[in-house]
DNA sequence: AGCACGCCGACT
DNA sequence: GTCGGCGTGCTC
C-alpha cells in the first residue's frame, strides 16, 4: 500500500514540477536570463538546445539553454520560453564551457561570445511589423484619423504587413511611434513580430522509376506497349534506363537521377510530368550539401621527403609530452604535407581535426589543396561563405559528416566534441585576433584552451613565429620542431640592401625608387621575368627623422618611435603619453636636416608606369580586391604572365608561389620599424621574411631588394641572414626590460564618450584609481590614441601591464571591471563606455 | 544591443 | 503644440 501511495505521490509531484532554464541571449549584457519552461517542453529541454525567447518589450531572440533548474527567480516573474527549436542540442556542453572561458578571459559577456559563435542561420531574430486590425470594420466611420493615420491605414489596406522602416519612409517621419500608439489605441492596427527566415537546406529535384516497374520486366514491357505511339514519353523512359539500367540494384534506382539531368537534351518537361502523373516515375526531393564538388581526390598523392618524415615523427614524439608543438619551418620547407599526414592519421582513428587559417585570401589555395586530398570529408568555414553554408558545416560536424574542418578564426566555436588535433597555420598572423566587435579573442590562444578541454594537441605552424610563441617553445612550455631547409632543390632568396641614405646623397633616387632597385627591375623585366613590389600600408603615422644620420626620436619610457603631431607641433608617445617639442636640430648628430616622414602614397604604380611604360602592372590591395573573385583574377593574370609587376600590400606576402618571380622589392621598411608599437620589429621581421619567400622557388634563386635608410642595423642583418634566433634574442631583451609580453600581460582599456572633456577627466580618474590599486608602474596612460576620435566619440586609452608569474589575472580583470562600473555609476561619467582588450595586438 | 520614455529646444 | 535629438534605464 505504501508503495502505491508513493507512486501516486510521485506522479502527482512529477506533473507539478516547473522547470526554469538559464538562457544565453545574444546581447551584450552580462549573465544569462531565466525563463520558465512550458509543461509541453518540460521533457524535451536539454542543455545546449536552442530556444526562442522574448527579450525586452518586444524583441525575439534565439538563445541557448545553459542550465536547467527548478528555482523560480525571486525578484521578477520569469517569462515563458516561446518555443523550443530542437530536441537535440545544437551546442554541446564542452562548447558552452568553452564559451564561458572566452567570455571571462576576454572580458566580454557570454551573450557576445554566443553571438560570435553561432552562424546567423542558427540565430533567428524578429522584426516588428504592423498590420490592419482584421476585425475593425463595424465602427470604423466613427473614428477620426489624422492625415498621417489615414495615409498609413490606406497603405496597410494594400499591403498585408509593413515594417517600421517602410512606414517611416511612407510617412516621411523619423519617429513613427506616436502615430502607431494612437492607432493601436483606436484599435485600427496590430503590431506583431515576425521571425526572419532561417537556414534553408539546399534541395534538388530527383526522379526515379516507380518500383512497380523497376522489379518487374513484364510490367515494364507492358508499359512500353502502352507508350507505343507516345514517342516523347518513350524517349524519357529510355533515357532514364540508359542512366539507370533495369538490372542495376534497387538502391541505385531509389537514389534516382536529377530531374535536370533527365530533362537535358530536348526532352520536354510535359512528357515527364505526364509520366509522373501516370505513376511511371516518382518525383522526390533530396537534401544535398552545398559543398559537394567534383574534385577527384586521391587519398595520398605525395611522399614526404626525408626532412619532412623526420619533422613529422619529431612532432609526434613531442605530442606525447607537450600539448602544443611549434613547427618552425621556413617558407617552402613543406609544412603543409606534414599537416596533411597528421590529419589523415587522426581521421583514420575517427577523431576530429580543426585546421585554422588566417582570414586572408591565401585560403583559396590551401583549401583547394586540402580538398584534393580530403574531398568531401572536409568542411570549409570561411567568411566568404554564406550563412547557409556555415550552418551546413555546423550541422555536418554534429552529424559526423565532417570530421575535418578548415576554417578561419571563428571556426574554434564549431560544435566539436572529439577533437584530437588543431593546426594553427601561420600562427603569427594578427588576423587571429578579433578586435571589433567584442569578444576580442585570439583564436590561436583560444584554440590552445579548446584543445586542452578536448584532450587534443595543437600544432602551431609558421616560418616566422610570434615572439611569444617562440618564447614558450624555448622555455619548454611548447615543443618545437624546426625545418630550416627548403623542399627539393629550392634555395632561399638573396637579400640586397638599397641604401637610401647613400643614394640620396648621390641624388640617384627617382621618386620612391632607388637606382639599385630600378636597375634590378630593368634586368628582370628585360628577361621576361616577374617582379613583386611590396609596400606596407600600415604605419601611416608620421615620424621625425634626420636625413643625415637617420636618427628617429624615441620615447624614453617605451622604446617606440615618437609620433609627429602637426597641429601641436609636438612629438608624442602614444603608449605612455610622453611628449616633447619638435627639436630644431637632430638630437643625435646636431644636423638641421630633420624632416617629418609623411604619408605614404599608392603612387608606386604610377611611377612604374612612367619609368617602365612597356611593363604591365597590377595593384593588389584592399581597394583592388573588394569583390569576391577579384583577388583570384589578379592572381590568375599574374600566374599566366599577363602582369609583369605586381604591386601590393601584405596580401602579396602570403602563400603565393609563382615560378617566374625572381625579384621582390620592399618599400617603406623604415616606416615599418618605426611604427610606434612595441611589436613593430617583430612585424617587420615577419613581413619581410614572408614576402621574400615569394622570390624564386624551384630551381632559380630569387633576389629581394630592401630599400632602407637603416642599412646595417641588427634587425636588418638578422632578416637578410634569415637569422630568426638572433632577432629573437635581441628583441626578447627589449621586451623584458620594458615590461612587455611575453613577460607581462597587457590589457588595453579604451574609454569612449561623445564629450571630449568627459572622457578626459573620466580617464584620468580611472587611471588614478588603477594606479592606486596596481601601482604606478603597472598602468600606462591615460593618453590620446593615435586615432583619437571615431564616429564622433572621443577616445582615451590606458594600458595595464601585469607580470605573468604569481598574479591571478582573473582577479585583476574583476577589479578592472568593478572599478569601471564604479566609475560609470558616477553621474558625470554615465555616458562613458569602457572597452577592454585583453592581449591586444 | 535595442527599445521606450522623457526632457529639451527649434520650428510652425 | 509638434517633431526630432539625445540621455538614461531596463531587459529574465
Amino acid at each position: 500500500l505504501s508503495q502505491l501511495i508513493f507512486k501516486e505521490d510521485a506522479s502527482d509531484f512529477q506533473e507539478r514540477i516547473t522547470y526554469f532554464v538559464d538562457v544565453i541571449v545574444p546581447v551584450p549584457i552580462p549573465g544569462t536570463f531565466t525563463y520558465r519552461v512550458p509543461n509541453i517542453h518540460a521533457d524535451a529541454i536539454q542543455i545546449g538546445c536552442r530556444v526562442i525567447v522574448q527579450f525586452g518589450r518586444k524583441k525575439i531572440y534565439t538563445g541557448i539553454i545553459a542550465n536547467i533548474h527548478q528555482r523560480p527567480p525571486e525578484n521578477y516573474r520569469a517569462k515563458y520560453i516561446i518555443d523550443l527549436l530542437e530536441n537535440e542540442p545544437s551546442v554541446n556542453q564542452k562548447q558552452i564551457a568553452f564559451f564561458y572561458w572566452v567570455a571571462s578571459y576576454y572580458m566580454s559577456t557570454i551573450g557576445e561570445v554566443f553571438n560570435a559563435a553561432l552562424p546567423s542561420g542558427l540565430k533567428l531574430t524578429s522584426e516588428s511589423f504592423v498590420q490592419l486590425n482584421p476585425n475593425l470594420d463595424d465602427s470604423q466611420d466613427a473614428i477620426e484619423y489624422s492625415e498621417r493615420e489615414k495615409l498609413l491605414l490606406e497603405s496597410l489596406s494594400n499591403n498585408d504587413k509593413m515594417s517600421y522602416d517602410e512606414i517611416s519612409n511612407l510617412l516621411e517621419l523619423k519617429q513613427i511611434h506616436p502615430v502607431l500608439k494612437s492607432l493601436i489605441q483606436k484599435e485600427s492596427i496590430l503590431l506583431f513580430e515576425q521571425v526572419k527566415d532561417k537556414f534553408q537546406p539546399k534541395k534538388v529535384k530527383k526522379i526515379k522509376l516507380s518500383c512497380r516497374y523497376f522489379n518487374d520486366e513484364s510490367a515494364l514491357e507492358k508499359l512500353f506497349e502502352s507508350l507505343e505511339k507516345k514517342f516523347k514519353q518513350q524517349e524519357v523512359l529510355l533515357k532514364y534506363l540508359t542512366k539507370i539500367p533495369i538490372d542495376s540494384g534497387r538502391s541505385i534506382n531509389d537514389s534516382g537521377i536529377l530531374k535536370s539531368e533527365l530533362l537535358s537534351e530536348n526532352i520536354s518537361p510535359s512528357s515527364l510530368s505526364t509520366l509522373i502523373k501516370n505513376e511511371v516515375f516518382e518525383a522526390f526531393e533530396e537534401q544535398v550539401s552545398r559543398f559537394e564538388s567534383n574534385i577527384n581526390f586521391k587519398k595520398k598523392v605525395f611522399a614526404l621527403s626525408e626532412n619532412q618524415l623526420e619533422a613529422k615523427s619529431a612532432i609526434k614524439d613531442l605530442f606525447s609530452e607537450k600539448e602544443v608543438v611549434l613547427l618552425h619551418g621556413i617558407t617552402g620547407s613543406g609544412k603543409t604535407e606534414i599537416y596533411i599526414e597528421l590529419i589523415q592519421e587522426q581521421l583514420a582513428l575517427g577523431k576530429q581535426v580543426l585546421y585554422l587559417l588566417p582570414e586572408i585570401a591565401l585560403t583559396t589555395q590551401i583549401v583547394s589543396r586540402l580538398m584534393k586530398v580530403f574531398g568531401n570529408e572536409v568542411g570549409v568555414f570561411h567568411s566568404k561563405h554564406s550563412d547557409n553554408e556555415r550552418v551546413e558545416v555546423w550541422q555536418g560536424i554534429i552529424s559526423g559528416k565532417f570530421k575535418f574542418v578548415v576554417g578561419v578564426r571563428s571556426a574554434i566555436f564549431l560544435p566539436f566534441n572529439d577533437l584530437a588535433l588543431i593546426i594553427v597555420d601561420e600562427e603569427h598572423e594578427s588576423s587571429y585576433k578579433q578586435y571589433d566587435p567584442s569578444p576580442r579573442y585570439n583564436a590561436r590562444d583560444s584554440a590552445i584552451v579548446l584543445a586542452h578541454e578536448q584532450g587534443a594537441k595543437v600544432l602551431l605552424g609558421t616560418a616566422t613565429p610570434a615572439l611569444d610563441t617562440y618564447y614558450n617553445a624555448l622555455n619548454g612550455k611548447y615543443g618545437m620542431v624546426e625545418m630550416m631547409e627548403r623542399y627539393g632543390n629550392a634555395t632561399l632568396p638573396k637579400f640586397e640592401i638599397a641604401d637610401m641614405l647613400d643614394e640620396r646623397k648621390k641624388k640617384k633616387i627617382k621618386g620612391d625608387f632607388t637606382s639599385h632597385l630600378l636597375d634590378e627591375m630593368e634586368a628582370r623585366l628585360d628577361k621576361g621575368e616577374q617582379v613583386i613590389l611590396f609596400q606596407n600600408r600600415r604605419g601611416y603615422s608620421p615620424y621625425l627623422t634626420c636625413n643625415d644620420c637617420n636618427h628617429v626620436p624615441q620615447c624614453e619610457n617605451c622604446s617606440v618611435s615618437l609620433t609627429y603631431h602637426m597641429y601641436s607641433d609636438t612629438l608624442k608617445c602614444h603608449y605612455c603619453g610622453f611628449q616633447e617639442a619638435v627639436p630644431q636640430i637632430c638630437t643625435a648628430c646636431g644636423s638641421a636636416a630633420v624632416k617629418t616622414v609623411g604619408f605614404g602614397t599608392e603612387k608606386l604604380e604610377e611611377d612604374i608606369k612612367l619609368i617602365f611604360p612597356q611593363a604591365k602592372t597590377q595593384r593588389m590591395d584592399q581597394d583592388t580586391t573588394r569583390s569576391k573573385y577579384s583577388y583570384q583574377s589578379i592572381i590568375d593574370r599574374f600566374e599566366k604572365g599577363e602582369t609583369d609587376v605586381l604591386i601590393g600590400t601584405q596580401m602579396v606576402s602570403k602563400g603565393l608561389d609563382f615560378d617566374k618571380v625572381t625579384l621582390v622589392g620592399v618599400f617603406d621598411f623604415d616606416r615599418m620599424i618605426h611604427f610606434p608599437d612595441f611589436r613593430s620589429h617583430e612585424r617587420a621581421f615577419q613581413l619581410v621574411t614572408q614576402v621574400s619567400g615569394r622570390a624564386g622557388r624551384k630551381n632559380n634563386q630569387g633576389k629581394v631588394v630592401i630599400q632602407t635608410a637603416s642599412a646595417g642595423t641588427p634587425l636588418l642583418n638578422n632578416i637578410i641572414s634569415h637569422d630568426y634566433l638572433s632577432f629573437y634574442q635581441s628583441e626578447i631583451i627589449e621586451r623584458e626590460s620594458f615590461h612587455y609580453p611575453p613577460f607581462y600581460r597587457l590589457i588595453k582599456i579604451i574609454l569612449k564618450s561623445k564629450d571630449k572633456d568627459v572622457v578626459e577627466s573620466a580617464s584620468i580618474q580611472y587611471g588614478k584609481t588603477l594606479k592606486a590599486e596596481f601601482g604606478e608602474q603597472r598602468i600606462l596612460g591615460p593618453q590620446e590614441p593615435m586615432i583619437s576620435r571615431i564616429r564622433n566619440a572621443y577616445l582615451r586609452e590606458l594600458f595595464v601591464k601585469i607580470e605573468k608569474s604569481d598574479v591571478d589575472i582573473s582577479k585583476v580583470k574583476k577589479l578592472l571591471l568593478d572599478k569601471s562600473n564604479q566609475l560609470t555609476k558616477d553621474a558625470k561619467y554615465k555616458s562613458v563606455r569602457v572597452i577592454f582588450d585583453v592581449d591586444p595586438l
